[in-house]
DNA sequence: GTAACGGTAACAGATACCATTACAGCAAGG
DNA sequence: CCTTGCTGTAATGGTATCTGTTACCGTTAC
């Protein structure tokens, strides 16, 4: 996985959100749970809302909550929500392309590192946020 | 996969090696190819030395090349080699204990964050050097 | 002994990320 | 209407990481 934690702590405010059950959460309160800044928070919560995963109003009685139910929501989908798919990090300089190797590792490269990362999104995609809620629960 | 271009120029550097049938190539042929410093090519075959990849020779017809057979070193070996295993990035600042979810998250998305590993690197692990080179061939 | 190599430390520049402050826009309730 | 409390977002600073580079030491062949 990449080495920022814009996933796990994206992960962490969608499971308040649905354990809320449709009440909606103020930036702070979640920023209370996770330890950080509000903002930091918001700007999950901008980019999960613009995936179309949780769904906030402003105003005074305003928060965010869940757009659609945990068993419906892929941890694959707020992966890619929040962090915004870049391409498999290749070569800074490209390669030199008068060496039979240099010409074609990065095609070859980009192919596996395809088939790799859609191995991984593969578990991401078949693991629900309500998994991840009901193993918070069965912690306790 | 990681951001940073050390697993794609470990690739290229051993597909090169691979190429050479073990004749040495000296960092600085190699550098070419990559299209980097020497040094650069220099830290990744320690790396790659030390997981006992490959084997260097110094001195004046000094040179690296592979330690075993091509078919008989996969990309996760590489990728284990110069890519040390960092922990899943987790939240920063450990969540809030007075909080369930933010009290057991962290432990429940370890859990989903190695079995996504592991389907990646499964797929790394069956793919082969020499399968890299002989992709490299076809593309010509 | 000299030339050519690898190994490694040290440093600079670029980039990414997070936390923080600040402020504009918006909605509810008096 | 206007105050209050929230979201959205820009701007900034500090920190960490990575890459490229220079420099120097140790080693090996000739």
């Amino acid at each position: 996985m990449a080495r920022n934690c814009r996933f796990a702590v994206a992960v962490h405010i969608a499971s308040l959100l649905a354990t809320m059950e449709g009440q909606p959460c103020t930036s702070e309160w979640i920023a209370g749970s996770v330890n950080t800044n509000p903002v930091v928070v918001r700007r999950l919560l901008s980019a999960l809302a613009k995936a179309g995963l949780v769904h906030s109003t402003r105003g005074s009685t305003g928060g965010s909550s869940l757009a659609r139910p945990a068993d419906r929501i892929s941890l694959l989908d707020i992966h890619r929500a929040v962090d915004e798919e870049e391409e498999p990090a290749l070569h800074n300089q490209p390669p030199n392309p008068a060496c039979p190797v240099g010409r074609n590792i990065q095609s070859v490269l980009l192919r596996v590192i395809e088939r790799a990362d859609a191995a991984r999104d593969a578990v991401l995609s078949t693991t629900k946020l309500s998994e991840v809620v009901g193993a918070l629960k069965v912690e306790g």
